[in-house]
DNA sequence: ACTGAAAAAAAGGCTCC
DNA sequence: GGAGCCTTTTTTTCAGT
């Protein structure tokens, strides 16, 4: 554990073009071989290994999941909730954050610029699972006003980010 | 591959609470090998092995992924965009559906009930991107009202859906 | 010096029973 | 649920540009 080696800077280098098609392969499906993300970015198999290995280590994969079919695990209702806070402490903040990223239905948790202050994305079975949720929301912290949007149909879901061409690394 | 076997129903059977914890499992961390799965869900490989390709064949696991740093592919900007389109034909939704999940940068996308008839999920590098994807989401398709809200914070952002303790499936 | 090929070692997936 | 084959990963070494 003791990583004399490592010059503490300089542990990820830019992304160039192969790294990026490699995010995008890999995001799109990760039980691919090694040898088979080689062939479709242009590499053999060890350079290849090696780039995926230090994208790893440098936090650009975060990690590797599978993916669950929300409506085969009986979850078939997705909300958009809408959150005004009001003026509030830094310490309610920090509650209010903790209490709400607490909650497992909570997929998603932004806080926002404008007139809404969080946007939440939540995922439960049905409406009675949700004024369930929706109450213990509300009973947790005080809020000034929460507005609910209830997806009818979902048209397209993914997890896989653009990979910008060649930009910011 | 000739699968006299199977009886074309029953293909899949109703999920156990064993299965609950492999999808949950799974769906944190999917490079774990199938014998330190079986670990945690008190089951030996074999076994454990058997239910993940149960539950593959069945679709309840979709895919596997890797997740990809947002920040460090330098896509820094999340957008949660409203969508009015007025009335409009079965023909007009098909082409902006269609139009709309195009577009890379659109993360998710659901047709909503009551005020607010599409929400998106966008991911751009800033607002510079978003401004180009905004212009070319309005000029594709002609629509009554667009209100564009920007993240300034992640708070919680997680695949992984809350599988239920028991219930349909 | 970095990249790719090849091959050996280790580990894990998958198939029997 | 256990034993074992066998593919795939991972490591190392070596060659080319």
């Amino acid at each position: 554990m003791t990583d004399i080696e490592t010059p503490i800077a300089e542990n990820h280098r830019r992304l160039d073009a192969i790294d990026r098609k490699i995010l995008t392969v890999l995001q799109q499906d990760a039980s691919l071989s090694v040898a088979e993300i080689g062939d479709r970015v242009g590499l053999s198999s060890t350079p290849c290994w090696k780039r995926i290995q230090r994208l790893e280590a440098d936090g650009v994969i975060t990690r590797r999941v599978a993916l669950v079919d929300q409506d085969k695990i009986g979850l078939g209702l997705s909300v958009f909730v809408s959150i005004e806070s009001g003026d509030h402490s830094e310490a309610w903040l920090k509650t209010f954050a903790d209490a709400v990223s607490a909650l497992p239905e909570v997929i998603e948790f932004y806080r926002m610029a404008g007139d809404v202050d969080y946007m939440l994305r939540v995922v439960v079975a049905d409406m009675r699972a949700y004024d369930i949720f929706y109450k213990r929301l509300i009973s947790t912290v005080a809020l000034k006003n929460v507005t609910s949007r209830f997806a009818m149909e979902k048209i397209k879901s993914v997890t896989a980010l653009p990979v910008p061409p060649l930009s910011a690394a």
